[in-house]
DNA sequence: GAAACCATGTAAGTTGTTACATGATTGG
DNA sequence: CCAATCATGTAACAACTTACATGGTTTC
């Protein structure tokens, strides 16, 4: 699903500006989707130009007009559409991983400090998971950050007990590893 | 890190061709990374061309010659300095979540079908990364697969114990001290 | 007095995918 | 006999980010 796509859902919800909307991507959203303004303003513009949006220029003193965007029964029935389609795979892309699979070529230090960025931006995003649900109105947005939290959590749990194994360099850290996964089995 | 440095970093392991490495996204790489021939050939070609990789064409009988790629030490060294970068956050981007947000608008069994559905590729990425585990030479590529597997587990552990959340046809427990968004709704 | 917030937008650039082009070989 | 595997590559396109452009207001 486009940013196209999740900003006219939004919009099935209730009227909101482009900034609003960046907001609820920065916040709710945040855990499986981003958006920048580059994205979400011409999106807005070209849903309205389709007529699957109105909008209503809302003036302002000393500041841009405010763009108050609503959704059309077109635009509905266009959305309704797209949520039809079965979703395909998630697309994750971890840059921590990527360094964590070259650990051989770090310094003990380095990749003990890798983890500890990594342990504290973790601890960090469940915050503010927590944070941003507290402003959730749908039980789907409560399930949505619930599902979150879990993965994060899970995250946290599997770096502190399995650390060792890439910043220990000896032979029983191989072990260890493959034990893991083992009892994964189950 | 993009898929450019990627192919960089998979070749300080081991000389590979385009194919080789694009079966190592396939398998180890797959739960956290994608990457199409479309990028993987023009991202060796590049480097080539640069100086940071070595090609050597191994003739075959009624098929494209086999393009062996090998890193430089100029390469070695490039890849080094990419990998010393604090990695950023993980980008997620979950088709799946962004339709269970919008559940409200789906019937409950279509709900149940899109849960059961992620059920099963769930379990299946599951023993997808376990079946290219095997292969796996150093600690940490365990390490990653371990943590994939963490991750999924989770996610299955999640979405068993909590779906009745959004499947639940009876929503007004869940919702009854929030909701006060029916006026949104037209 | 600096940072963050409010509020919009565009243009250039990056990065990647999909589809196409080619074509033999092997396994179920 | 159909699908998958082996093996390379390009061109068109999609989608998104970053940086720029503007500038007042509120909070620490």
């Amino acid at each position: 699903m486009d940013i196209r796509t999740l900003c006219l859902g939004l919009l099935t919800r209730q009227e909101a500006t482009g900034y609003d909307i960046k907001k609820v991507f920065e916040a709710e959203l945040s855990y499986f989707y981003e958006a920048s303004f580059g994205s979400i303003y011409p999106a807005l513009t070209k849903l309205t130009e389709e007529g699957l949006l109105t909008c209503t220029e809302q003036p302002q003193d000393k500041r841009p007009d405010k763009k108050i965007y609503r959704i059309t029964p077109a635009g509905r029935l266009v959305f309704l559409d797209a949520l039809k389609q079965q979703p395909g795979r998630d697309h994750v892309r971890s840059d921590f991983l990527a360094t964590v699979l070259f650990a051989d070529l770090l310094s003990p230090r380095q990749i003990a400090e890798l983890i500890d960025a990594r342990l504290i931006d973790t601890r960090c995003q469940l915050a503010e998971i927590k944070t941003a649900t507290q402003n959730c109105r749908h039980s789907s947005e409560h399930f949505i950050a619930g599902y979150g939290l879990a993965v994060l959590q899970a995250e946290l749990a599997y770096l502190e007990e399995q650390r060792h194994v890439i910043e220990g360099e000896n032979l029983a850290a191989v072990n260890s590893a493959t034990s893991q996964i083992a009892a994964a089995d189950d």
